[in-house]
DNA sequence: TGACTATGACTGACTAGTCAGTCATGTATC
DNA sequence: GATACATGACTGACTAGTCAGTCATAGTCA
């Protein structure tokens, strides 16, 4: 009983992947085929998805908020997603994965070890500190007690790789003397943490206090290789 | 509409905090007078809501299971916390006060800058890395952003303090020639961040890569005040 | 090319279940 | 006996997930 959506707009977003999320006032752009709609459809409530849970986290995200952010019925969620859960695990997944690669392409094999660091955390710095990833980052945090899966696939993926990676500089600087404390191979975490700190730094305290990350990370650099570098 | 807390009592828990927090089957032991019971079971519930917090974050946090644990009734929550929200953020103060009150009261003014921060190092590994307290940093991490009265109350009490002292600290050291990076003084965040990466990491990773927190701190400090000490 | 049919993406009202907060009814204390 | 405290069944608001029905589009045929 009772039925008959008229259902005319079909926004879509033509690509784009709407980093905004308009909601709903978006002009119908009938992108050519189905497939093709489908596929935007699906990334607009990636997207939708990702803001909704970063600003509320997993259980107080309502499904409601995502399908009218991405301008979509509820329904439609469910034509790409098993569920709530299954979505907040496949989100982080279709959100890193890029970024992983993004940052592991660099590797420009050139200069020194420090250089080579020093590439790195400019890349983190425009890639994910102060940027909606870096709150993924938070979100992971904040959820990944109660997502094993979640936390499982952020460690196999992001952190022992990343760890990994920087051991493997530390261990070069260190062949090349560029880096004296030959103990800090044992914690590349040492190295990392500071970018982590300013991750956090930005979601929860930047109207307290901003911090210049950029400038911190230098400062941290400089401690490791010892010396000043450039001015 | 609706709304009334009835509020009556305001018990202040009596210190005693009993750490313990029997569940349900606690034989009840009448303790001599109305204010002292009352004071056990705003303490045990308040043990109750921060185990529940913490596993489960808040939204998904039941307060029937908070009131199960507590061994109490939901109906008693009520007349010790206005509501869920506020209960969540006044158990914030009542366990990080004197989490900070014992940190702070530390200084014993003997010794090096690096015995001074070492000293302070190892309490923090004590008395927060890999317990409770550790996850409620993170607890804060994750809900911060939805509570923005907790993260002001973090910031101001424990993060600017912490902050402060550290700074005072490092500036101490390059004073007596301890510590040669004159830039410290300008992030003590990055004194600290290997202290915080080491809490985040023992709640999410630690069953994947345990991490010798005590032994990652010393070689952080090694880092800063540039020798190793003793062996 | 135009008309007609089949497909399945999409919709949103609906169901079943959950849970914060209430309050009438005890029960212990003074 | 009066008061303060405690209880837990109850209410109503809210939401994850469902599914019968719709209709734009792709496919087929003349």
């Amino acid at each position: 009983m009772t039925r008959k959506p008229t259902q005319t707009a079909l926004p879509s977003a033509t690509r784009a992947s709407a980093k905004g999320a308009a909601p709903a006032g978006n002009v119908e752009v009938p992108a050519s085929n189905r497939a093709t709609r489908a596929a935007e459809r699906r990334a607009a409530i990636v997207d939708a998805a990702m803001e909704e849970f970063i600003a509320r986290g997993f259980a107080a995200t309502r499904l409601d908020d995502i399908a009218k952010r991405a301008g979509v019925a509820k329904g439609t969620i469910y034509l790409h997603f098993r569920d709530k859960e299954s979505m907040f695990e496949e989100l982080v997944r279709i959100v890193i994965v890029p970024v992983v690669a993004r940052l592991t392409a660099l590797p420009p094999p050139a200069g020194s070890v420090r250089d080579l660091i020093e590439a790195f955390a400019g890349n983190f710095l425009k890639e994910v500190i102060g940027t909606r990833r870096g709150d993924l980052v938070r979100l992971i945090v904040a959820e990944g007690p109660r997502f094993p899966s979640v936390a499982d696939f952020y460690y196999r993926e992001v952190v022992s790789r990343g760890i990994a990676a920087m051991r493997a500089l530390i261990e070069l600087g260190i062949t090349r003397g560029e880096i004296r404390d030959k103990e800090l191979a044992r914690y590349p975490q040492i190295l990392v943490a500071p970018a982590m700190i300013a991750v956090i730094w930005q979601s929860l305290f930047a109207r307290h206090a901003p911090l210049d990350a950029q400038d911190m990370l230098r400062v941290h650099l400089d401690l490791i290789f010892g010396e000043r570098r450039t001015t």
